[in-house]
RNA sequence: GGUGGGAUGCCUGAGCGGUUUAAAGGGCCGGUCUUGAAAACCGGUGUCCCGAUUGAUCGGGACCGUGAGUUCGAAUCUCACUCCCACCGCCA
């Protein structure tokens, strides 16, 4: 969310901005509902403060037949309280709702797009394997080692799920067990969070103001909970309400869990094997830090994502998303994309996003500023460590002739063994 | 799931219709004293919203778990909900 004073202070910057963003908030409206907003508030106020001192003059009053008439003239006050009190109420729904849907302000340097084609790649990492064989994709790997299966993850829960088995399961908790011990010694505290979160930090969060974010989240209604789509969700709310100490900050976790998606918008885009699920495990970087810091937080968010790929030497690129490809409560966005042989393609494997204060304002997660005395919003940032995805990406990347796929050096102690190959 | 108790400021804790601008103690900050420190003493100690001057200021409003209600007036009374604690039941 954005502060109500920076948009009627900057209101066509933040038309640009939204413009920039492919989206569409009726700002004017906005700004007109929050003009009635003040008016009525400040009626109110004042009716308010009429009545809180006739109640006073009231309880100073000895004679009963004085006492009568007053009370009886301060019921007056009261009834003109109450018959715009509703008014007001409903100005304000309508004022929140849009609010809410108000993105964040871009980043200066974010390059402004129609759409994904005009990302900008900032750098391409790694060499890409020169084969003398027909290349395989990571499920004709998988079945000539019984790695996934699809077609019982679909028997049993539908599309888009799937089961990891053998050696591509201890493929993970290796994988997951070497990025969380190097960002344990870079100072992130490992969590292992709640999937399940309540309606209002769902929210707090910026990820169901509208519709199509609704559509994406699977949802409890009897018990008022969503399913993280990300620990991102889980790990912002943590401390919601709080005032974190100036010394504290950054304050960094690396969380793990499993994420659930509805993949809403993807129909048919990627249904065969696994790079698209409904549910899949994901450790996460999360950082809350000084508003001041955060851009300088976002960079090291990336580079520790790129020293995470180059000691598994999976080749890579870091891409810079433009202005219509990423999500509201973002302000830059940068993502790492893994280089998949089998497919010929790059493939996201990585995301991280500084979300500058707009999370941190509906949380009101708060630091006091030591040299303004104030307290301000601290900024809140996200990044991806590793997914399921790269499991894939190492299996593609690291195939050989005759079907077996070598193990990283850096996992192969982890995993207890240097070679999946025909048993 | 059942029964009982509870939720007040940074913390402990009093208040159970109008001298509450929330007692008292502790903590914290500043000051006096001191070579320095401690002790003692004195003063201060929240957040959010609206408005005016826009400087560190002033006026008003809101906030005692959350939301409704009763009342001229609610921390205090009524109802619902949430969370916490204890015991019982169940359980990885």
């Amino acid at each position: 969310m954005l502060d109500i004073k920076f948009i009627r202070e900057n209101k066509e910057a933040v038309k640009q901005n939204i413009a920039n963003r492919q989206m569409s908030v009726d700002i004017d409206k906005l700004l007109d509902l929050d003009e009635q907003r003040r008016t009525l508030l400040t009626q109110i106020e004042t009716l308010r403060a009429e009545q809180n001192k006739a109640s006073e003059d009231i309880s100073k009053e000895k004679h009963t037949e004085a006492k009568e008439s007053k009370i009886k003239k301060t019921k007056e006050v009261k009834e003109k309280i109450s018959s715009s009190e509703p008014l007001l109420a409903d100005i304000e729904k309508e004022y929140e709702e849009l609010l809410r849907q108000v993105p964040n302000m871009l980043q200066p340097g974010v390059p402004v797009g129609k759409n994904e084609a005009e990302n900008v790649v900032l750098r391409e990492v790694g060499d890409k394997l020169i084969l003398d064989f027909k290349i395989r994709d990571y499920m004709e790997i998988a079945q000539i080692h019984d790695l996934i299966d699809t077609e019982r993850g679909a028997k049993v829960s539908g599309s888009r799920f799937g089961y990891l088995k053998g050696a591509a399961a201890i493929l993970e908790f290796s994988l997951f067990k070497f990025a969380m011990d190097f960002l344990t010694r870079e100072g992130f505290v490992p969590v292992i969070p709640p999937v399940m979160i309540k309606s209002s930090a769902m929210a707090a969060m910026g990820y169901i103001d509208t519709e199509d974010d609704r559509q994406e989240r699977y949802f409890f209604p009897e018990d008022d909970l969503y399913l993280v789509g990300t620990s991102e969700q889980s790990i912002g709310p943590m401390h919601a309400d709080e005032i974190i100490g100036e010394k504290d900050l950054p304050c960094r976790y690396v969380s793990f869990s499993t994420c659930f998606r509805r993949e809403a918008g993807s129909y048919g885009k990627d249904t065969k094997g696994i790079l698209r699920t409904h549910q899949f495990d994901k450790l996460e970087m999360f950082s809350f830090c000084r508003p001041e810091d955060s851009v300088k937080e976002h960079k090291f968010f990336v580079s520790l994502e790129e020293k995470l790929m180059q000691q598994l030497e999976l080749p890579y690129r870091v891409v810079q998303l433009c202005s219509a490809d990423f999500a509201r409560p973002s302000s830059s966005t940068i993502d790492i994309e893994t280089w998949f042989p089998g497919e010929n393609k790059y493939r996201e494997t990585h995301s991280s996003s500084n979300c500058t204060d707009f999370q941190a304002r509906r949380l009101n997660i708060r630091y006091k500023n030591k040299k303004t005395g104030k307290l301000e919003f601290v900024h809140m940032l996200n990044g991806t460590a590793f997914s399921q995805r790269p499991i894939l990406a190492i299996l593609e990347n690291y195939q050989k002739k005759d079907g077996s796929v070598e193990i990283p050096e850096v996992l192969q102690k982890l995993c207890g063994f240097k070679k999946i190959s025909r048993a």
